[in-house]
DNA sequence: TGACGAAATTGGAACGTTCCAATTATGAAA
DNA sequence: TTTCATAATTGGAACGTTCCAATTTCGTCA
């Protein structure tokens, strides 16, 4: 059970070659003669190498490891996000170090310097609530490349990668106005997060916009998460004069929201009109269908990480900030399909 | 802009000491004076250093690092588990790689002998589907440590952890047929599966057990998926005698099978019963809440890295088979809370 | 046959750490 | 003082690779 590491050197040995000539072989360089390569790579199936990326990268001051801190991977949408990530740094022939931080400052601080430490080439972070410039300030000074997604920091000098909240906001509220209603409530998510505030703001710019009045009463906040939802409809429908149709922070909400909607014998899509927010993988199966303005974040993560990857082989930093499209998905939650048959009837 | 890498050297320089005492530091020894330590501390804060882990574990032939690779991280259920895994490796002291093989086993041996090459100190893998023992053959033979969770392999000599797959069907359908429903379906899954497998046999057994008669036509396969679950239910629902319950493969075809159900105007936990697997997080709030098998995959996340934590620890590895038990959890999906409503009426 | 450029191969230094054996400093006992 | 044990510090080798400059081999042409 001794397993003594077979090197670069054994290869060599049992192949009549120098070390040199297997490095060659071994990072597929042309200068090699056709029989030589042979040899060595016989060598190497016969011994059973593997290969040690930790002293190549000890030499070449450069690793095949990205890094990529999520707040949440409990949450569908980060965890998508991540697949996207991995899909695209695997086929670069990367290995990407995952770490959760739960929303925990401190967490994130120390997965952040243990990925330093490990030497990772860049770094895609979606940042725990309440990160601030400062708490990123080490990391962009060492001039790894690093990019934000999801959510934005304002001020920190690094790429971001995060979707058009204001206008997918915007369109979704737009669509509800055109069916009618007149109470729309805004449910769900922190009021202190940057993209609960942009959300919102496109929610009461559209209402503005069609000469519609606005209500503090009718933004209720929660946990971004489906119970969050189920307590913000709930609080919703306590007030005096009830909204009848409600844009909510995120997917988790709606979902929420339409149990909570039914705790009440209420159909969601037919008595109450619902709109998420990123289209996660169940939004399209979900009964009723959610209708929701799709976010992509398998896409999301795609972009992120082909970002990284340039910022990584172009070797200077250069921040890029790209605000992702993102469109309305109109599907059965809305009540679109209902109302549609209504003027069908009419 | 140019980041020259600042070594112990460096650090050894700034604080008048060598870099064997530099070193000495770090690892926490006590052997070095307080005076010098708080010298060497100071220097390393004002060069910013930053440990090269990599180059350490040169040296020392042993890193940090696990790796954990699943098969489908969409799936919450295996998201959960990975953040059951992050949170005790992450307190260990240990970073993970994190691969997603979306059940191609191409893409499975790619991973790991990357993972190999990066020098993981153990590894957890939940098998893509038609995984063989072969396939995990040459990983085992290199003497890392290995658990196998979720999934086992016939034959692979590794540790395990798969939940009591089996138990917790029967204990299910016992259920379903105590509160005295006389046709039970079962649905969703790769028949191919070793879960699949162990959860239909529970079924089966439950049935049998009661003298019940056993029907291939009420066992419809179909993909593991929310989508996979509602054509299994509309198959179910085409039957000459059609089911009145349903044991479902996971709480994912079990929320499909309910999306079915409605769209059939049929209303789950009343008009039907359904039970699922697995206890993911979204179980408890749903519309009707899930009876479901707890499985807890957070905890045997956790349990799972415990497990190969000690291994790497122990040095040696002796596979242990763990199965790890399971409860079943009922709500109201399975329409107990009903049958005890009307059973007070009566 | 010699010379020459191109192709192929090579030894040794370097990367940043840890470990070992050896050295030096410190303080207490003689 | 000297002596000794103990505490603290240290230089150098080693880990497995890559890179560079140097060397050897080869085929071709004069």
């Amino acid at each position: 059970m001794v397993k003594e590491r077979v090197t670069v050197i054994d290869i060599a040995h049992a192949a009549g070659v120098s070390k040199s000539t297997v490095s060659l072989v071994l990072q597929g360089s042309s200068l090699v003669n056709e029989a030589t390569r042979a040899k060595v790579n016989a060598a190497i199936r016969d011994l059973g190498y593997v290969y040690n990326r930790g002293a190549a990268n000890l030499r070449q001051a450069k690793s095949k490891i990205i890094g990529i801190v999520v707040n949440d991977l409990t949450n569908s949408f980060f965890a998508e996000l991540a697949v996207g990530v991995d899909a695209v740094v695997q086929s670069a022939g990367f290995v990407q170090f995952l770490a959760n931080t739960g929303e925990k400052i401190e967490r994130q601080r120390e997965v952040v310097a243990s990925m330093r430490e490990h030497g990772v080439s860049g770094l895609i972070v979606s940042p725990a609530r309440g990160t601030e410039v400062a708490d990123l300030a080490p990391l962009v000074d060492s001039g790894i490349p690093v990019v934000l997604v999801v959510r934005d920091i304002a001020g920190a000098d690094v790429s971001s990668l995060i979707s058009d909240n204001h206008a997918g906001a915007m369109a979704a509220v737009r669509h509800l106005i055109e069916r009618g209603h007149q109470r729309i409530a805004f449910l769900g998510g922190f009021p202190d997060t940057a993209v609960f505030e942009a959300r919102m703001r496109g929610y009461r710019d559209a209402l503005i916009e069609a000469g519609m009045p606005t209500s503090e009463s009718l933004i209720i906040g929660s946990a971004p998460s489906r119970a969050g939802g189920v307590t913000a409809v709930e609080q919703a429908m306590m007030l005096a004069d009830r909204p009848t149709a409600a844009l909510c922070f995120n997917d988790a909400v709606a979902f929420g929201v339409c149990d909570g909607l039914r705790a009440r014998r209420l159909e969601p899509g037919v008595d109450f009109a619902v709109i998420g927010f990123d289209d996660v993988i169940e939004a399209k199966t979900a009964v009723p269908a959610l209708t929701t303005v799709s976010v992509d974040p398998q896409g999301m993560g795609q972009r992120a990480a082909e970002l990284l990857l340039k910022q990584i082989k172009a070797g200077k930093v250069e921040p890029e900030a790209i605000v992702g499209s993102v469109r309305l998905v109109v599907r059965q939650s809305c009540g679109a399909a209902v109302e549609r048959k209504r003027e069908a009837l009419a």
